[in-house]
DNA sequence: TAAAAATACTCCATAGGTATTTTAT
DNA sequence: ATAAAATACCTATGGAGTATTTTTA
């Protein structure tokens, strides 16, 4: 018994006429009155009095194609229900994003997307990295925004764009007077730091060579925010690397210096956990993004750049 | 979408394991997995979190796995909807059966029958041939119980016993002195036949040769039973067929006469319309009525004998 | 005789098998 | 290291097609 089968038979039914049913089902007349046949002898039982003209229902089969009927309906249930789950646009979603993305990304977004989107109710929560990734495999967390790529088989990445690293310094930093500012030739010393947990932490120190972890200065400071390091910055001599969206508005300013290409970057992806279906949700959350990124930011290439994570 | 790949996901689903859920399913690990990755594809949601071990649903899977667990639990129920269509022995059933074998075969199982399916009520009508074949098509009866082969492609016939024809005759009929009784050399004149209509009456013809019709008699009865044949013959010197059933209590009197070997013999069967489901019914009934028939008609043959219908 | 249904046959998509690799604990 | 799941590859069943025959109104 097939579902194929089922519904030739419902076909038939509702035609009364294996041409006419055949052509509904969109295929030959003989394969409606094979298929008829096959369930027909495996049941057991004889469904249609074809020496009728039209063919009706034997009086056996009359209440079998009701509860076949019913059968398809139940399918036909599934299959909206499925529709739906990947294409409703409401519902309530929870989702992290990192602090050193959310300051900054947030404030473009969404309030378009909730003007777009008033059925759809999002739970936001700053999280690092780690925890944004457990919570989404624990169930307890929707969707995640955060750098990429995380080689989780089990976490899926939505990309949304390609966001350079740039060197917030002191104007009086000897860095000032450097022409080209190429990544891992910085000096470490001088280089400030989110606190552990970050991912931007890691980030920087790659972009900054191997040799991690050294600080030869006579403080560290780990700060919990980006804006703490680029006041320290304003007042110190050291530098820091900064993410481009949290400088977008001061980019002419004396205290950013861009790297020479290609410029070191981190790509920002929406992630779920492979169970999430909200199909659509995340093409429209993704797009709404994209749209009130920065213009720089939103040309990305179809392929990844170099990703410094 | 098949119903094997919703009966795989339920299986995972309740043994959360893909070995005994395979196993469970009597399938191997690998065709089990595919199907399964198969319907995922095919709606576009992951079902399973195969990370989680034991492996459990996702949270978008759950409900849809719930759904299908509905659309089996129907499915099942039409399967066994079917099995009791054809396996209940309960009910009200229409049977009619010719005159001819009505009044010597019911009182041989009827009560039989009934003793042993209390909850099988038949109604039972005494129809011609025609009639009951009529009322089969048309939906108005259920069960037949006539002389075959009826040669119709919408009836089934479910073959019971040969009953032999032999000769009734008044002893002083000269026919009482031959030695050897052949069907198609009796003369045609004496022969007393039942009203038309009735299917005995062309079977006897048939028997006693081709020169239908002719009645040279100066008088001529055509019966609506074959124990007014039987009287009329007591009285007169002409003679007539009867069937087997009908004389089975006077075999040894001198009013009965067999036919030489092959003895004339018809065909008695169930039929049923194609439509009919009741297989078990069918079964038993059979059963029942040949349990207990007399012993001479009990063995009979699996390939039919030379019918005279 | 014309329309409808059944049959004969051919083809190819795919369910299911075995063997193996990959992954996760 | 071990068990579980995924993958690769092969085979064969059977669904669906075209052409044709049979049937019945």
């Amino acid at each position: 018994m097939t579902i194929q089968q089922l519904e030739y038979v419902v076909a038939l039914d509702t035609h009364r006429h294996f041409v006419q049913a055949a052509e509904h089902c969109f295929v030959t007349q003989p394969t409606l009155t094979m298929q008829v046949q096959k369930l027909e002898q495996e049941i057991g039982i004889t469904l249609f009095d074809r020496s009728k003209k039209p063919l009706e229902p034997t009086l056996a089969g009359a209440p079998i194609i009701a509860k076949i009927r019913s059968i398809l309906l139940e399918i036909n249930q599934l299959k909206s229900f499925v529709y739906n789950e990947k294409e409703s646009l409401e519902g309530t979603y929870r989702l992290g994003i990192i602090p050193t993305v959310s300051p900054y990304l947030l404030p473009l977004f969404l309030q378009d997307f909730t003007t777009k989107y008033p059925e759809v109710n999002l739970q936001i929560r700053e999280m690092q990295t780690a925890q944004i990734i457990d919570a989404l495999k624990q169930g307890t967390l929707d969707i995640g925004i955060l750098a990429t790529p995380l080689m989780d088989q089990h976490i899926r990445e939505i990309p949304l764009y390609n966001e350079p690293f740039l060197v917030y310094l002191n104007p009086s930093n000897p860095l000032m007077r450097e022409k080209e500012l190429v990544a891992d030739q910085l000096p470490m010393e001088a280089l400030l730091l989110l606190e552990e947990g970050h991912c931007f932490r890691e980030q920087a120190l790659r972009i900054c060579g191997s040799k991690l972890e050294v600080n030869t200065r006579n403080f560290s400071l780990q700060s919990g925010s980006i804006e703490g390091l680029k006041n320290l910055v304003k007042k110190e001599v050291g530098y820091t690397l900064v993410p481009y969206l949290s400088v977008v508005d001061e980019l002419g300013s004396s205290n950013i210096k861009r790297f020479t290409q290609p410029e070191p970057s981190r790509e920002i992806s929406i992630i779920t956990h492979k169970g999430f279906a909200k199909e659509l949700l995340l093409e429209k959350l993704g797009e709404c993004v994209k749209e009130n990124l920065p213009s720089e930011l939103q040309v990305m290439g179809s392929s990844r750049r170099v990703n410094w994570r």
